[in-house]
RNA sequence: GCCCCGUUCGUCUAUCGGUUAGGACGCCAGGUUUUCAACCUGGAAAGAGGGGUUCGAUUCCCCUACGGGGUACCA
């Protein structure tokens, strides 16, 4: 019998969300939705010194902003500890937990003498078998007994059989002194209470499966099936960080990168379904599967992002895509489209779109239409410019400072001194273009004349030429 | 130190014992071009190193190197 799947995603509440969480998020929420299963979501905010409330939004939003909706209330594993605490005592009571007096002093001086005499590290309790009736009465801490698991192997669904030593598994602890549980205790009781059914998470908590396995054998519930997917790296093959640029799911948003490019890009980004670059989320979520994900670490790419995002922007439908670049504009704090502007957009948008790999590029691409009449030629610009291009500048001025400056004028003024320069139209519009602009956006000759329709900018210029 | 995991073009990857080792991004060259871009064609570019197993290894096994993770009253 084959029952649903839940799957989930855990962030921990601590700044913002990290742009590998958020492929971890993906890949479950592909896992789950593509079979008609749960995607779960619980914040891991027991480390209550770390944890903030705006760490936890910023999760929210980039959930969110990445489309990743999940189901039921978000979980807080904060607010469970009681739960936790009660399956600790339940192991206590069965015997296959007990109450440790041990010191910090105690366990600290044993690791040095183990490390001297070159042995294991891992602290053997005197606690482990001692009498109740000897328990002092002070602060204590609950340790499993370990040896409950016995396997010497275990499957993950990416990494494939994995070799586990029993012997280095500790009685590691499950309850503090001050009675706050563990990460290991809080996760499997977590993942248990919610049904998760498949575990899919970062390398990085692959070896602390068999510790989290003692405590389902313990408690005799069903482990779930584990998938441990490998971690995102920068360009220089190190660990993601800061000097690699973004690595905030906000800055990639900030970049104006469209949703549906991220998932497509994250999800290829060590999964793979044959030589499919390109695809949609239904596709994904059909194709999507733990095998198909590779073991090794894949280093993040921005041109491939850039290109992938391209062709996403590309494929969107032209109201959509206004719709998607409204929904940037207001989400970046920048100023909207105004409502005059947007029938030129909306008649560009099937040539600015072929070119844009992100709404920003959208948006200078279309700087043309966004400039407000008259347009003053760049001074500093205009200087670098050889004597011809400067000529021609000149000529062209007085035409710019005319409010209702048409395109053929324009196209008609350039096919004049092309001739009479003896060159061509396109090595004037490259000058005009650097001293029209002054800016990091180059309008372009051509978007101008999309605002009026390219068969008849087209029929006009040959019209002004003829 | 001990344990676990990983290693195909610069990058993401395909291959599940026999291929001219394929694709994509990027790069280079050429073409087209009434700007930039886009587009078209072509090109350079890979199995970490060493041992085995096998008629035959990128593929299976071992060792080394390198990278990552774990070894907490962190998560």
């Amino acid at each position: 019998m084959s029952q649903q799947v839940v799957t989930r995603i855990a962030p921990s509440p601590t700044g913002f969300m990290h742009i590998g969480t958020a492929r971890t998020a993906l890949f479950n929420w592909l896992y789950a939705r593509g079979r008609g299963g749960k995607f779960l979501l619980r914040i891991e905010d027991t480390d209550r010194a770390r944890s903030t409330p705006e760490a936890t939004e910023a999760i929210l939003r980039g959930m969110d902003w990445l489309g990743l909706d999940h189901d039921g209330e978000v979980v807080s594993q904060f607010a469970r500890s009681e739960r936790h605490a009660e399956v600790a005592r339940q192991l206590l009571a069965e015997g296959k937990a007990y109450k440790c007096f041990a010191t910090q002093e105690d366990i600290q001086a044993f690791r040095e003498e183990a490390r001297a005499a070159g042995k294991s590290t891992h602290y053997r309790s005197p606690w482990r078998d001692a009498d109740p009736a000897t328990h002092p009465d002070a602060p204590f801490v609950i340790r499993i007994k370990a040896g409950v698991f016995v396997a010497d192997i275990f499957t993950d669904s990416v990494q494939g059989d994995v070799a586990v030593h029993p012997h280095l598994l500790d009685d590691m602890i499950l309850l503090r002194s001050d009675g706050s549980p563990t990460y290991m205790l809080a996760v499997v009781v977590d993942d248990h209470d919610m049904g998760i059914t498949h575990v899919i998470r970062g390398d990085d908590h692959l070896s602390n499966v068999p510790r989290q396995l003692m405590i389902y054998n313990a408690m005799g519930w069903e482990p779930p099936v584990y998938a441990h997917i490998p971690l995102i790296y920068g360009p220089d093959g190190k660990k993601l960080s800061k000097r690699h640029g973004a690595t905030g799911v906000e800055e990639y948003q900030q970049m104006g990168y469209p949703a549906s490019g991220m998932r497509n890009y994250l999800a290829r980004l060590g999964w793979s379904h044959g030589d499919d670059e390109f695809f949609t989320d239904a596709q994904a979520k059909d194709w999507f599967d733990l095998p198909a994900i590779g073991k090794a670490p894949a280093r993040f790419d921005f041109k491939k992002l850039d290109n992938l995002c391209g062709q996403h922007i590309a494929a969107t439908d032209d109201a959509a895509l206004l719709h998607e670049l409204q929904a940037y504009l207001a989400a970046t704090g920048k100023p909207l489209l105004p409502d005059a502007k947007i029938p030129l957009f909306q008649a560009a948008m099937p040539h600015l779109k072929e070119r844009a790999k992100t709404y920003g590029e959208l948006i200078e691409k279309a700087e043309f239409i966004m400039a407000d009449r008259p347009i003053q030629p760049d001074e500093k610009a205009a200087k670098s410019l050889d004597t011809v291009s400067r000529g021609i500048l000149k000529e062209l001025t007085p035409h710019l400072q005319n409010a209702s400056w048409s395109r053929p004028d324009l196209e008609a003024l350039l096919n004049g001194f092309a001739e009479e320069q003896g060159t061509k139209f396109g090595k004037l519009a490259a000058p005009l273009r650097a001293a029209l602009a002054g800016r990091a956006a180059t309008p372009s000759v051509f978007d101008m004349m999309l605002v009026l329709g390219r068969d008849e900018a087209i029929a006009r210029i040959e019209d002004a030429a003829a």
